[in-house]
DNA sequence: TGCGGTTTCTTACAATTTCTCACAATCGAT
DNA sequence: ATCGATTGTGAGAAATTGTAAGAAACCGCA
């Protein structure tokens, strides 16, 4: 597998959805104990950080989409983490960031500077531990990555992915029939360890076997979500990142 | 890709190697300041908990091997992460683990309870920043991992998990050209994602390169570190795991 | 210490999934 | 309407997997 390059293109603001932020999120106790910084915008495209930089912020995406990832010399990338309104980025990073945060669409974060963060623990031992659970859940939302990419097939990677999506947007009261892709078949295909092709057939394979309609390519409908389910493997309790 | 199944047979203690407890490792001032509750031993194949269990201990390898993972029901299986003597066990879970963790050869692990660490954090925020960073490492740890197992090669995984265990025995101060492996074919099979049959024949890949020396199946003699790394892709600066 | 009985490891070959490459179709913005 | 980028589709190629058989290592037991 190689590319689905990183191109830095003129670009299309594509797919840009302002959603309805987050009624409630896990981390939204947390945030409010830290102390904002600043709000800022992001173009898609634009880089919060690159792996590398020496990590100064956590951010807490409001609107748009960010994505996290590694690269290989050669171009290969895997998307890490796609965080969502209401999702954290930067956490668990250490000295340096060891991935890059680049927004997919026009995005808004707000700013937590990571050196009042040590201060704070210190004096409110509650967001110490908040914080600790904060990154135990991207632990558990990593190794679940690390588990449909090493161990499921391509369809039933996709499948769960596009559940994970759908209950996204039903935990947050939204309809989660329908989904609005806002990433593109490259973004899904390095998060998923897939190639772009590969993502574009299963995608018309689901739609032959009429578990989702698909008429524009960032629309899914999913008219049948049992059978994506048995498609995801969900025999028996599994569940997909985020 | 199927099994590589837990048999639940009877066991042979295979390659336990006494090994020297780690000088110094990251975790070791947080686990000064825990509770120490007992130390447990557990044979090879015994359960520390299994998925589902609820979380009651953190543990702390201090002899042997555990290692963590997920199965899908038809017995597909990911190593999530191999923990050696200094390594702990168990953080990030929240409720309930969503992994088992299992002894891969004769191990003792000191028990550290998680009742009380809510408590402790509440009297001592040094320790919730510090187990925040301990966690953090789990992180980069398993994103390391799934970039791994997702982007790269069978020849590249396996290089690279033989340099990752090489690096690890020369940070104690070990024999770093000689390494014992603690676990069966399976299990790096199914910590990189492959089948055992594909490991089996890298492995003489690298012995028909002169790459490694392989006299006995677990004892792999590194002859050509730099010619290891060309085969794990480092060409710019790419760690592993561990 | 030597001997079966197991389990693990290795190897060869066939089968399959996914990838690569090429090109057409579609979408979106200017 | 046109251009550039994204997406979809097909055919052949490559890598990995599955299967099966034999070799080697290990274990328990006499």
């Amino acid at each position: 597998m190689l590319a689905n390059v990183v191109a830095a293109t003129p670009l299309r603001p594509r797919a840009f959805v302002q959603q309805k932020l987050p009624r409630r999120t896990r981390e939204d106790s947390l945030a409010e104990h830290l102390v904002p910084c600043a709000m800022r915008a992001f173009e898609a495209k634009e880089h919060l950080f690159r792996e590398g930089d020496r990590a100064t912020h956590v951010y807490r995406v409001e609107v748009g989409l960010v994505c996290v990832y590694r690269m290989l010399p050669d171009g290969r990338r895997q998307i890490m983490d796609f965080a969502f309104p209401g999702d954290f980025v930067g956490l668990g990073a250490l000295q340096e960031h060891v991935a890059s945060a680049q927004a997919s669409a026009r995005t808004s974060v707000r700013c937590f500077p990571l050196a009042s963060l040590r201060e704070i623990v210190r004096h409110d031992a509650e967001i110490g531990m908040q914080l600790y659970e904060a990154v135990s859940h991207e632990l558990l939302a990593a190794r679940e990555i690390l588990f449909t990419v090493s161990q499921r097939t391509a369809t039933e990677r996709l499948a769960g992915f596009l559940l994970s999506l759908s209950r996204r947007r039903a935990r947050r009261g939204e309809n989660s029939g329908e989904i609005v892709l806002p990433m593109t078949r490259a973004d899904i295909a390095d998060f998923l360890g897939l190639t772009i092709e590969t993502v574009s057939r299963t995608f018309t394979k689901f739609r032959n076997e009429s578990l989702i309609d698909l008429e524009q390519c960032i629309l899914v409908t999913i008219t049948d979500a049992a059978g994506l389910a048995r498609a995801a493997g969900e025999g028996s309790g599994e569940r997909m990142h985020a």
